[in-house]
RNA sequence: AGGCCGGUAGCUCAGCUGGUUAGAGCGCGCCCCUGAUAAGGGCGAGGUCGGAAGUUCAAGUCUUCUUCGGCCUACCA
């Protein structure tokens, strides 16, 4: 079609097509890793930081992965997303520097190692604490190194060669230091509190590491003596209840319903007689009971026994004695007592039981010693219900969690009425009575603990029957079975059992500020939050929180380096403290945490040790994270002691965001960090989350090979991440399709400025509407990126930029100028203006783009400036006159647009048709009352132009039609009428643009096309 | 079970303090071009906003209930 028909010249070599070697497919999975090669090789990380030199820094603190284990799309996207605002950061004038870490202690690896003992026929008590730690270490160490490669392949840059570890000495040693720092000030304390204990393997238990199997158990009923009620000194009347405890416990004794105590009445009634009874399955853990709980959303009987049953044994309870029990359950309890008839007397208000004091039902055993002669309060309980048992809960605060939370939670009020609120410890390590309990008790085991019965019921049980059976409070007792948490290992019972722990409190003030609750608090509410609602996310968790149970009796991890005297002295408060610190500090920091387990107490203390022992718990390992602000932030040079931000899935709201603001207000009383951005888990396309048992897991390593790093990139920048993040087939299509129309955006814009230079550009004030029209654009999408940028809104950017591509660029700017790029004389200032605008809108492109398409942009970056060792990584954000702003111009492409609008929805069924094919074909005519749009883009009258040799734009330019003329109207509104030129005899085609032109004097081509093959022949 | 959060076209997202026929891009269907060509352009069909009730002159936008999904609920990182 190029070949005109009278001269035979083919015209398209006389063409300024596009031109460049950019290969539209882009074959990320085999480019990618050469991308990261050159990076590597010209020390890509090092070049950034030596760049942003004494910039403000911008910081974006790592949350560590746990070293085990492959990387899967949730840390995969969580690093993607760090890696993009980083960079975003980086270009935006900051020092972002990003420094990776890893979390390393903790018991999965410990377990590992552990099984791996096991295939080796060495048991973990075989296998020597140091031999064990190494190899954690080792095993730790492998998978650091995994995920770091993999965190790579990604794209991410950091500072692979030097991240930080909770394992490294120096770590461990700071760790061990921060801790010595809370215990210095006081915050620290020792408390009991119930684990699952294994008495056959003498150790606690992780839930996961027991398993739940179906167990015979004896289940009794007991009743406590009502002894006394504590009329006016209602606990919530003497101390003021701790806020967060304020609607679990405060029932007020209310004016109305006061009652007398003393009156004789009310004694013969509440207390002469009656009792209140609980139900239990371990009867072992009777002695240890200091509370009964009830619930006040459960209604209570007073019940008389009138008779009873004769079951063939001696029963303890009488005809006349007096139970409250929950009225849903009476019909049960009844049965159980072989109580035959009763009578209801009356009800028993949740005022009433709240006041109430009661016997132990062991006080009067025989051989008691006077160790069960307290009161036994009722307390409040979440935790009770009424479907099982009496509707009251038997406490024993060594012994169950929930006993343990109600009592501890209670322990004001307790203390205030004068009752001592510490945790008994009761049970040692092989499950037997400690000497708390009277001597008829100590020493008897809850499990026997070896030989051939190993795992089943030991003395105890027995024993406590007996003794109820002796003082008459035990009602029933029967069998039952229950399933129950047993050991992986020995497949024996389990037991909950206080042992001592180490506690970071909420509440100890050392330094007037109100503790460490009221600290985060406050710095919470100054921390910004990326959803806002992550802000009362991690409130109400500091709020509600209990102290801070730090202690864990494991191998691998950071040790409490604490020596301890029999007498519970802690050597911090010792003169010597610090000498002391210094010397395990520097054992730690030396070895390791071996540096602690094996150093020998003496050279730790000095001359005199006599007495104090060494602890051997280590840390949980949240603290060990909740430490990486001081062991990195705080003791690298190139990073600031605070970070600007943490960006963590949501789940770490009770995590890392919590260990970290706790651990660093205890110590420096302030939050580790100003900003905290959280994400969203990854779920399937259904919004199903991952699961190989749904078999619905999709993994970066797939992706990555099957598409690109790239495709996960755009992927986790086109998503809203503040909430669940679905990933499918479908939706990493579309990823892949926006993916190429950005790529050839790109390429085709590379194409055209083939041979352009800074030389050629044109100043704005000569440029036609259009290109300004297109600066106009840029400026507002400046100001897009930098509000994303600032507000971590990835989407918003992806979107707005990718839209600007299709909408703006590819089906109008570029479907316009395509005739003044390929046709216009080459020097003309429509195509020089055109060139120059590319320039700009590439060059903004491809550096907004470039922290999510890391990959691409460097690769279209090196297309158009090639080089050796530099990288679009090294650019900043370019700066966007104002003057590129021009609202009223905007107001008239929109105008012109919908024109445009207007003549396609008319030349379409044309098309459909057969009338028009091209629509350079038609030719319009617009009838409208005003023309004034025209006259503001400074359109030209025709479409062949004035001066041929330097065109202005038409509005046929803009409709891309031949030609297009206004004819003005009185009557409002506005229409067109579309015809054809292509059967029209006074028309030629011109074989050069393909434009329809009424051809003078034989010319075979426009004015215009005329000019530039003369040119172009004369070159 | 409890706490927090979310459910707008096939997909990814907009819809501010409640107010005209609920928007965009992609995808899809049809058509055109063949000088961005495993590209480009045009037109078009798709949602009543998870469901129900309520408040209001008016609700995707407020309230309640319900359903589905996600995270968390102390030795698990």
């Amino acid at each position: 079609m190029s070949t005109d028909a009278q001269t035979g010249r083919d015209y398209r070599e006389t063409l300024f097509l596009p031109q460049t070697d950019f290969p539209m497919r882009a074959g990320l999975p085999k480019k990618e890793p050469e991308w990261l090669e050159r990076w590597e090789r010209i020390g890509l990380y090092h070049k950034l930081r030596e760049d942003a030199k004494g910039r403000t820094p911008y910081t974006l603190h790592d949350g560590p992965p746990y070293a085990n284990g492959h990387i899967h799309m949730g840390t995969a996207m969580n690093k993607v997303l760090k890696d993009m605002v980083v960079r975003a950061h980086q270009m935006s004038g900051f020092d972002a520097n990003y420094v990776p870490g890893w979390d390393c202690h903790g018991l999965p690896i410990e377990w590992k190692v552990e099984e791996e003992f096991r295939g080796k026929g060495r048991a973990k008590d075989d296998v020597p604490a140091s031999e064990f730690r190494a190899r954690c270490r080792e095993y730790a160490a492998k998978w650091v190194d995994v995920q770091k490669a993999e965190f790579k392949r990604l794209g991410v840059i950091g500072d692979w060669d030097n991240p930080y570890l909770t394992m490294r000495f120096e770590s461990e040693a700071r760790i061990c230091d921060e801790l010595l720092k809370i215990a210095k000030t006081g915050q620290l304390y020792r408390g009991y509190k119930p684990v699952m204990w294994s008495p056959v393997e003498q150790t606690a238990l992780a839930e996961a590491e027991v398993e739940y199997h179906d167990r015979r158990a004896t289940q009794i009923y007991v009743r406590f003596p009502v002894c006394a009620f504590t009329l006016g000194v209602s606990y919530s009347d003497k101390t003021a209840p701790a806020p967060e405890l304020e609607t679990m416990h405060r029932v007020q004794w209310s004016e109305s319903e006061a009652i007398d105590t003393a009156d004789q009445d009310f004694e013969d009634t509440y207390i002469k007689d009656v009792s209140v009874v609980i139900w239990t399955t371990t009867p072992w853990t009777i002695p240890a009971n200091r509370a009964v709980c009830f619930s006040p959303s459960i209604s209570y009987g007073l019940y008389k026994i009138e008779a009873l049953g004769d079951p063939g044994f001696p029963l303890g309870q009488t005809v006349g004695d007096k139970l409250i029990v929950a009225d849903k359950l009476w019909d049960n309890v009844a049965k159980a007592a072989h109580i035959t008839e009763f009578t209801r007397l009356s009800d028993v208000s949740s005022e009433l039981l709240k006041h109430a004091d009661l016997d132990h039902p062991l006080k009067n055993m025989e051989g008691a010693d006077g160790k069960f002669d307290f009161a036994i309060p009722m307390l409040v309980g979440d935790h009770v219900t009424a479907e099982a048992g009496t509707g009251f809960v038997h406490t024993a605060p060594s012994h169950g969690e929930d006993d343990y939370m109600v009592w501890f939670a209670n322990k004001d009020r307790l203390e205030a009425r004068g009752i001592d609120a510490s945790v008994p410890n009761t049970m040692d390590d092989s499950g037997c009575y400690t000497d708390v309990m009277p001597s008829r008790f100590e020493g008897l085991d809850v499990i026997r603990t070896s030989g051939k019965k190993r795992g089943q019921d030991g003395k105890a049980n027995a024993e406590v029957l007996k003794a109820l059976v002796e003082c008459g409070n035990l009602l029933s007792r029967g069998i039952m079975t229950l399933r129950d948490a047993h050991s992986w290992r020995s497949k024996a019972p389990v037991i909950r059992r206080a042992t001592p722990q180490w506690f970071i409190s909420m509440t100890a003030d050392h330094d007037g500020r109100g503790g460490l609750r009221e600290k985060a608090k406050a710095e919470i509410a100054k921390t910004k939050f990326w959803p806002e609602r992550g802000r009362n996310r991690i409130g109400t968790m500091v709020a509600d929180r209990p102290d801070w149970l730090i202690s864990r009796q494991r191998s691998w991890g950071v040790p409490i380096t604490l020596i301890v005297h029999e007498d519970g002295r802690l050597h911090t408060d010792l003169p010597d403290a610090d000498a002391i610190n210094a010397r395990i500090l520097a054992a730690v920091n030396e070895h390791g945490v071996d540096g602690w387990f094996d150093a020998d107490i003496a050279d730790l203390m000095g001359d005199d040790s006599g007495g104090w022992t060494k602890v051997t718990d280590i840390l949980d390992v949240w603290f060990d994270s909740g430490c990486t602000h001081a062991f990195c932030l705080k003791e690298r040079d190139d990073l600031p002691d605070r970070a600007d931000l943490y960006l963590e899935g949501s789940d770490q709201h009770r995590g890392w965001f919590q260990s970290s603001l706790l651990e660093s207000c205890a110590v420096y009383g302030e939050a580790p960090y100003k900003g905290v951005l959280t994400h969203g888990f990854v779920v399937d396309e259904k919004g199903y989350k991952m699961s190989k048992s749904l078999g619905n897991t999709i993994s970066p390593e797939d992706l990555n090979k099957q598409y690109g790093a790239e495709i996960v990139r755009l992927w986790a920048a086109s998503s809203d991440f503040t909430e669940e993040v679905k990933i499918g087939k479908e939706i990493i299509q579309t990823s892949t399709d926006a993916y190429r129309k950005l790529r050839n955006t790109l390429r085709y814009m590379i194409g055209a400025l083939d041979g352009y230079s800074e030389a050629d550009a044109i100043d704005i004030v000569d440029m036609p509407a259009l290109e300004r029209w297109v600066l106009h654009r840029l400026h507002e999408l400046d100001a897009v990126v930098k509000d994303g940028v600032e507000n971590h809104d990835y989407k918003k950017i992806f979107s707005t930029l990718f839209n600007f591509c299709t909408v703006d660029l590819s089906a109008f700017y570029f479907d316009i100028r395509k005739d003044a790029l390929y046709c216009d004389p080459l020097g003309s200032t429509r195509r020089r203006a055109c060139r120059t605008v590319m320039s700009y809108i590439f060059e903004r492109l491809t550096l907004w783009l470039s922290p999510i398409l890391c990959f691409t942009m460097e690769e279209v970056w090196q297309q158009r400036f090639p080089s050796e060792d530099g990288s679009v990584h090294m650019e900043q954000f370019p700066d966007t006159p104002d003057s590129w702003h021009d609202a009223v111009l905007a107001e008239n492409i929109k105008s012109m647009r919908n024109l445009r609008d207007l003549a396609n929805e008319q030349i379409e069924p044309m098309r459909k048709d057969g009338t028009i094919k091209s629509s350079l074909e038609a030719i319009i005519s617009v009838f409208a009352p005003v023309t004034e749009i025209a006259d503001d883009l400074r359109l030209d009258e025709n479409s062949w132009y004035t001066d041929p040799s330097n065109p202005t734009d038409s509005v046929a330019d803009y409709l891309i039609v031949s030609h297009c003329m206004f004819v003005p109207q009185d009557n409002s509104g506005i229409f067109l009428q579309v015809k054809t030129l292509s059967e029209n005899a006074a028309y030629t085609k011109c074989p050069r643009s393909w434009k329809y032109f009424k051809a003078e004097n034989g010319a075979d081509i426009t004015p215009r096309d005329a000019v530039a093959v003369q040119q172009w022949d004369a070159s």
